[in-house]
DNA sequence: ACAGCTTTGTGAAAGTGTGCACAAGGCTCT
DNA sequence: AGAGCCTTGTGCACACTTTCACAAAGCTGT
């Protein structure tokens, strides 16, 4: 009864590396590797090994001293904290180019957040089929959201759009948010938001990239990684 | 004489962020707004005002104390502390779903990152047109990164060939890379990564939305950003 | 010229994240 | 049963980031 469960809480920036000891331990699984050291793990990771056992010990003490830890095993801990032990229905809002591309890559349903739907607001779009999806109107957000139990909603809508395009999925229900347009949305508390630009990716590496013209010779060192790490071969 | 410029070295994380703000000031530029406050920059961007000051501050002192910043001003400097006053074409390597959407997208072009070339290894794609680029060989990858003057490669191929691509980029003297596939890529010293892994992006709202589902009642917050931020209306 | 208002720029404190270094623990072999 | 080896789990110090709070500085109106 004594709940074993603290519910402690785990750094973001280890909730963010999380998903990918997820990848390669499900990958050396397929291998037939059973056992994993987080030396190896770390190496895989492109991280250093203490950041590897500290953000596991998070999860518990599932490593063996001396030994490592048991893939298999690992795997399940892993996507139990993350929540994959089930699928995550999502809804695309947008059926422009990226989000024919989102809907059409497939590689969301592979990872557990197969596509429940696709809506758009331009007659030309709605009908079509994209990544063996129906685009349907936007108005039909709630029935969709409400009828597949979706809880995540990806925004691939041009910038202008895009607030718009959040109200909509919140007032439909859903409760996390991954936006692809270049826009800072504002949601109601208690709603998550991650957002992806690409165009600020490339603006980052132009920086280091001119920095490094700029500085003529000395120090070339690779762009310190807020997400994608540069490793050094 | 004296290097007015000391090379002040700014910040990984308000680097992160300048790209975000440059979009922002150029549309209030193109609204017509001449002057700015942190104040309302901060409220745009979805921060705290006193941290766009102090990421400001970083480019030197181009504010007036009592009335905030000029605003085609600071676009400027912000586009040469970035890099961004001259174009940065972008070599896209793989040719599938992800690299078509890519090259389709147009958002790089607009942004300064027109894309330059496309290559792909396979016989089926390559001569293929594809966001107005015909699709080359991968083995005419120096050709292309050198007569376009080339810095940065994207790599949109699957998970499996993105160490191979990355390789081939770096051999054709690419020095800053943008990684798509799923896959940790090592690259020599020197070389500029960042990542971009959609699955990743899903999982990390995965563990919000379980969290949130777990812990019955209470402390609904918004998930903190690593980049995503969560802004609340 | 000066008082009062506004907003910047920044020192300092608080909060997060990283990485070293090592004790604790477990396995194997004799 | 015990020695020796290996790898985990974590305390601690350091580095980076965020936020507060306020002095400095410029503008406006009298």
């Amino acid at each position: 009864m004594a709940g074993q469960r603290t519910r402690r809480r785990i750094p973001e920036a280890t909730v963010a590396r999380l998903p990918v000891y997820l990848r390669i331990l499900t990958e050396q699984f397929d291998d037939g590797v059973t056992n994993i050291s987080s030396e190896e793990l770390a190496e895989l990771a492109g991280v250093n090994a203490a950041k590897v056992r500290k953000d596991l010990s998070y999860l518990g003490s599932y490593g063996t001293r001396g030994v490592g830890y048991d893939v298999e095993f690992l795997v399940y801990q892993v996507q139990r904290e993350l929540g994959l032990t089930h699928d995550w229905p999502v809804v695309i809002i947008g059926a422009g180019n990226l989000g024919q591309a989102l809907a059409g890559y497939g590689g969301f349903g592979e990872r557990g957040f197969p596509v429940g739907g696709v809506v758009d607001v331009s007659p030309s779009k709605i009908g079509t089929v994209v990544g063996g999806v129906r685009v349907r109107h936007v108005d039909e957000l709630v029935q969709i959201v409400g009828s597949k139990n979706i809880s995540i909603g990806v925004i691939a809508t041009p910038g202008s759009a895009a607030q718009d395009a959040a109200d909509a999925l919140v007032a439909a229900g859903v409760t996390s948010v991954l936006n692809f347009a270049p826009t800072v949305i504002a949601v109601p508390s208690g709603i998550s938001v991650r957002k992806v630009d690409l165009a600020v990716e490339l603006q980052i590496l132009s920086y280091y990239e001119q920095r490094r013209a700029g500085s003529q010779q000395g120090g070339l060192r690779a762009v310190p990684g807020g997400r994608g790490r540069g490793a050094s071969a």
